[in-house]
DNA sequence: GAATATACGGAGGGTGCCTCCGTTTATCAA
DNA sequence: TTGATAAACGGAGGCACCCTCCGTATATTC
């Protein structure tokens, strides 16, 4: 099979691979730190990279948006790849999964105005991160259910729902903490009897 | 009685109270067409005034939004007065003040998000503005009451309610005119049978 | 008709946006 | 290896905006 479609053409460069690489993770950062408003050139700047690559890779703020936030929802999903591979016993595997997807985007809280934009623009990007988002609960909750640990009759969207809520009150009263605190009650509701 | 606390001063300048006025007039439009965002030389410009004298005025971009909402509002109001010592048939006049606040919110749709920030920030303002549209309603609904051509049962906060879901709904489908068509139906049936 | 408190305007220094293009470099083929 | 060259880099430059500061102008007051 053809690599792509048309003419198949050079691999892209390694350098360009890094820089993106960089330009998300300093994305991430500053978004977080600063709010969705805050400067491309201080995301340049902390990437380490000039202003002109951060352009060449994002030509819009929202682009640079959707995939800082596509970033995040991997990051998850591998987060999720990882728990299980390394055999994590399985409620504690999702209950440390759970924690990271809440600090993770509670971190970032700055972004979320943005997010809703973006996945609002986009249903594409709704979609994908739907999948991912399930897709990584599903492992966990799944290897819980076979190993006898977890009940059977909750789904992965059920937790998500869950999680969603929990942002949410999060943003409102009690700070990270109170979050973390009402996920660990969740899971152990979660436990089969 | 003393003019005001301390040592009694000149009074305002005219041009100032003047200068004031534009800066007003010039943000409900540069607002409303360029959204919430737009740019404070604009407003300056618009105006006719240096930028310095609009900082002088309004140190902060919203301490403008305020005021141009505290100056929407009061207009409102004003309006109502002239319905009332205009002798304008009561229903009609009603209806013609619900027109005209539909509008005006409208045309600056661009000010809403800027608005419902300003109106979070500040309880003061939000009673302010309460009070004064219904207060504005409720000149307008007693008079026709008392003409025995409005129902009795409807008080100004019920106009207000329904008035502010007839916004709402109109930012979302339809258009100005959709929402125009609504209010009528509506001061219909504020009729007595 | 001064005196003076007030207000005005806009230059200036800083930041950010985005584009453009000369320079550098990774890849590929010989 | 070693060019050749497509691809990517970086940052200067032009423009807009932010906000402050202060010399100049003017409305009030006596």
């Amino acid at each position: 099979m053809a690599s792509e479609s048309g003419k198949a053409r050079r691999k892209p460069r390694a350098d360009s691979l890094r820089n993106r690489e960089k330009l998300l993770e300093a994305a991430a950062t500053v978004f977080g730190a600063g709010g969705a408003q805050a400067s491309l050139e201080a995301v340049a700047r902390e990437a380490g990279v000039g202003i002109g690559t951060l352009y060449r890779h994002f030509p819009t703020r929202e682009e640079l948006f959707e995939a800082v936030y596509r970033n995040e929802v991997d990051i998850l999903y591998v987060l999720a790849e990882e728990l299980v591979r390394e055999e994590v016993e399985p409620v504690m595997a999702l209950q440390r999964w759970i924690h990271a997807s809440v600090r993770l985007f509670a971190t970032k809280s700055g972004m979320i105005g943005a997010l809703q934009l973006a996945t609002q623009a986009s249903a594409e990007l709704k979609t994908y991160s739907m999948d991912k988002m399930t897709g990584s609960i599903d492992m966990l909750l799944d290897r819980g259910v076979r190993a006898g640990a977890l009940r059977d009759d909750i789904g992965p969207e059920d937790v998500l729902r869950a999680l969603v809520g929990i942002y949410y009150s999060q943003n409102q009263s009690g700070g990270p903490t109170a979050a973390l605190r009402l996920i660990d009650v969740f899971v152990d509701g979660l436990r089969k009897r």
